[in-house]
DNA sequence: TTCGTATCGATACGAACGTATCAGAATCCG
DNA sequence: CGGATTCTGATACGTTCGTATCGATACGAA
């Protein structure tokens, strides 16, 4: 009977406002009146696709989060895939802000972990996410000892962890480069990474 | 002739009580309303001291990084010192949140590096930080090739790099874990590195 | 077409923010 | 001890915030 929007879209194109605004001031100047205008809407058209900033801030986290599983979840090592160490460098390297999405995603990144450092509810969906990485990772891990590829006496468990470890510290140490300063850092950490927990 | 105050001793009572509330809550819940209460003082004191709210946190992290500068350099290596392998682990070591003295340091930190990420400013004390850790680093890493304490066939610089993003991942992988996780993860990570970096 | 209802945009509201102001209290020097 | 001056704390001001409210609007079913 009544007028109906597509509210999956419409929360869709919200989400992408805020992590516009968010890219450029941190999460600190997302308020429901800026993503209103930065999503080309009302004040009020926002508070029904979410009810509350927190609804908000919520959902376009759980995207973020999503997108980088996604991102993540492309690259399969295995017989006729990439080799482990093909497959690791692939996953560090493709952290790095080497185009502006990935800059922006960075800059939220940060703002989400600070508020996870302090708001439960937002560590319970980085929590959640380090399950499924620690997972992916421990079976890369496997696999790559079972090829020979691993560096020899260590132990499994503690190279993920010291994975996870390298993931997080990447891209935050790529957090705070000044736009526009190239990455050799980053990737000669890489590298040796690479070259350390790989098989010589 | 006129009333004086200690100001250093008053600006220094104002960043801990900024960093007390920041450990509770982040850097958004830092008013200057709350500093005053916090540190026991009136609005007025608090903006004499500090003129801006800027100005209050920019101190804040001056102190926070002064903090941590102090302690890294509290852990030498060299003969009848620390071996390169212990003084490594040291330094890691000393990053997890053992206490809560570091818990809150922790979380003020993912807090600076979220603001860094889009302020400019901040980003350059904590470059300032990254310049000195790197001169350290390298200095030590060198002290161990020249030891045989090095894995070999390892870049130094990029040894570095990989030991600056280990260490930004290692405490930032601790800020989102719950208060009372036990910290074997992290520990293990270490291990994991010390074993990697150290000569076999 | 028309009626019921979901959506809309504008506006209101109270709270909290950073900062400015200013009369009085507190302090040190001559 | 008195007066110059800094410090103090309360209060005010103008914004901005998240959220609530509400008539107008637009659309799908009857």
């Amino acid at each position: 009977m009544p007028k109906v929007v597509d509210r999956q879209n419409r929360r869709r194109s919200v989400a992408e406002a805020i992590h516009r605004i968010a890219a450029r001031g941190g999460l600190e100047e997302v308020s429901v009146r800026m993503v209103a205008t930065e999503a080309g809407l009302s004040v009020g058209a926002v508070q029904r696709a979410f009810p509350t900033k927190n609804d908000l801030l919520r959902f376009a986290l759980d995207t973020s989060v999503d997108e980088v599983a996604a991102r993540f979840s492309r690259i399969r090592i295995g017989p006729e895939l990439l080799t482990f160490a093909e497959g690791l460098r692939a996953v560090l390297v493709d952290l790095l802000p080497t185009d502006e999405r990935r800059r922006a995603q960075i800059r939220i990144w940060a703002a989400y972990y600070a508020r996870a450092a302090v708001d439960p509810e937002f560590a319970k969906v980085l929590a959640d996410l380090d399950t499924r990485s620690r997972a992916n990772l421990t079976a890369a891990l496997t696999y790559a000892r079972d090829q020979g590829e691993l560096t020899s006496g260590q132990d499994i468990d503690a190279l993920v962890e010291l994975l996870m470890v390298i993931i997080d510290g990447l891209w935050l140490t790529c957090a705070r480069l000044p736009e526009g300063t190239d990455l050799s850092g980053p990737r000669a950490a890489i590298d040796a990474a690479v070259a350390l927990v790989s098989a010589r």
